[in-house]
DNA sequence: CGAGTTATGCTCATACCCAGCATAAGTGGG
DNA sequence: CCCACTTATGCTGGGTATGAGCATAACTCG
């Protein structure tokens, strides 16, 4: 029976003036981690102490992410890395330690916000590239339709295919250290990360861009009250695109999420907003949601 | 660094007559699995090889479910053992070895089956024993929710809930192997399994039935050619629940999935049917769908 | 006071979903 | 051959959700 040590690997996110952020250590080259102890009562808890530890940022809402265990991550000598991954969501606070901080996620995928239109890098940098590289016209449909080229609808829950079709056309740094070390092309996009880590972040990001849409997680994510306007560019923050701002407010309350706190914010620069607050009592009622399919009464 | 064992566990799916299907080893008592071992290439790798070891049942679409460690589970003596699971469809082959079989989930789950209308054990059996139970309104309150008392609507998704609830209950098997040996009561609802075995199932039903209502993954359930109202039926099989004939075609249809064959099904007791088969080039576009957020055009 | 900014209410067309009616095309029994 | 029964398939009519915009209200700033 041979054994394995087991990594856990946190994606924890945050939303701070309209920003996407993620927790970092080492100087924004890696996400928190370490490994699964005796010690911890659970894989969970394994994963709060770790982080914790080293950025003392408090942890909300967790849930796991994927397990990897792929030949293709570092060091396989001297028996396997399992990695487990979660994906956190919380306010921002104050980090310290281990080199820790807060990075917009887009620093690591600028492809990714599309809040100001298609990023000009998209057309000018990626997509030639792309072409260049697509040898069968299967590889050329799957770049035409995960960027959404020539036309094509952008869907923003992709993100993992797009990191790995990038990775495949050599076009990440992280390709680039295995296989081919020493020689590296100038001007790659996104910034790297270490080992796969990148690839774990793009994980999340599609998790929770594919979650919000079903299950109202911005809970976590936003202060005691809070204008509409201010969920709406939290939501827009994630999924990095814009929304229609009558229609989410008509979303946000047929919904019934939130209720009014009585006060307003007066800060907005324009006519003062009504301050909300997420019900309390919602939580189970949630459950009841969600069917797609032709159901029968009786 | 301590080290740790890790376990593949796999639910393989398939539907056959109506009735949806788990592979099992051990006389029904447990689901296949074994140690990832350092002649594995990846997990999933080791998991096929495991089933195809215990059960010779070839594997089609397989995918990851979760991944445990709490320590509620067996001896935690001598280091502690992650279990990977995994989800598998396919279509029902002849199986050997290992006492291995396939298995009706609903004998697990006899209460998931709501085809034929709620079942009388529900009323009978479990809401009493759930309201003796439950202390708090909240408690209460989730019995009421999962189990859709009370009038409330059912919902075929909450299938680990509900297991769990029954759990806490002390209503399954298993609760009394851990808390209570010794003493057990008679006529707990559903066929226990070994360890956990039957929370991952759960797990796997759970995700099956969400993920039906936004992915055609019935595909790898179905022979090459069949009618639409089999595949109906294997949907309602996995569902639970009975669906609108007229809605379920036309959704189908709508989808661009299938296309005729030219053939007809003679069989079916009445009006011959068109015999369809799934359209191979379907794959990518899929992709594009799936949004419920307000957008935004420019 | 006017320009600019944000908040909020409402409308309208479209797409999709629920539920059922109606008809077609087989089977088996008298 | 006719009838009762079964399944297949087409179609309609009402509801609800969604996309896109018009219009107005209520502030700030210069």
């Amino acid at each position: 029976m041979p054994a394995a040590s087991t990594e856990l690997i946190a994606v924890i996110v945050a939303v701070t003036g309209g920003d996407p952020r993620v927790l970092t250590i080492a100087d924004a080259r890696a996400l928190p981690s370490g490994s699964f102890e005796s010690g911890h009562r659970s894989l969970q808890a394994g994963l709060r102490s770790w982080v914790e530890q080293q950025t003392h940022q408090p942890l909300g809402y967790v849930e796991q992410l994927y397990t990897f265990a792929d030949s293709d991550r570092g060091a396989e000598a001297a028996g396997r890395t399992i990695s487990v991954s979660y994906l956190g969501l919380t306010r921002e606070a104050r980090v310290t330690g281990q080199a820790a901080g807060w990075q917009s996620w887009y620093r690591y995928f600028p492809w990714e916000d599309q809040r100001g239109g298609t990023p000009a890098m998209i057309c000018a940098q990626i997509a030639p590239a792309l072409r260049r590289w697509a040898a069968s016209p299967v590889q050329q449909q799957r770049a035409v339709i995960t960027f959404g080229l020539d036309g094509r609808p952008w869907n923003e829950e992709l993100v993992l295919q797009r990191y790995e079709l990038l990775y495949e056309a050599g076009l990440v740094e992280e390709w680039h250290r295995r296989h081919a070390p020493g020689q590296l092309p100038q001007s790659l996009p996104g910034e790297p990360m270490a080992v796969d880590h990148r690839r774990i972040l793009a994980t999340g990001i599609a998790r929770l861009r594919t979650k919000i849409k079903y299950r109202p997680v911005f809970f976590e994510l936003m202060p005691d009250s809070f204008t509409l306007l201010t969920l709406q560019q939290t939501v827009e923050a994630l999924a990095g695109r814009l929304l229609h701002k009558q229609n989410f407010r008509r979303l946000i309350d047929s919904q019934n999420l939130v209720e009014e706190t009585g006060a307003m914010a007066t800060e907005t620069g324009g006519r003062p907003a009504k301050l909300f607050r997420f019900r309390g009592d919602v939580q189970d009622e949630r459950a009841i949601a969600g069917t797609k399919l032709p159901l029968l009464r009786s």
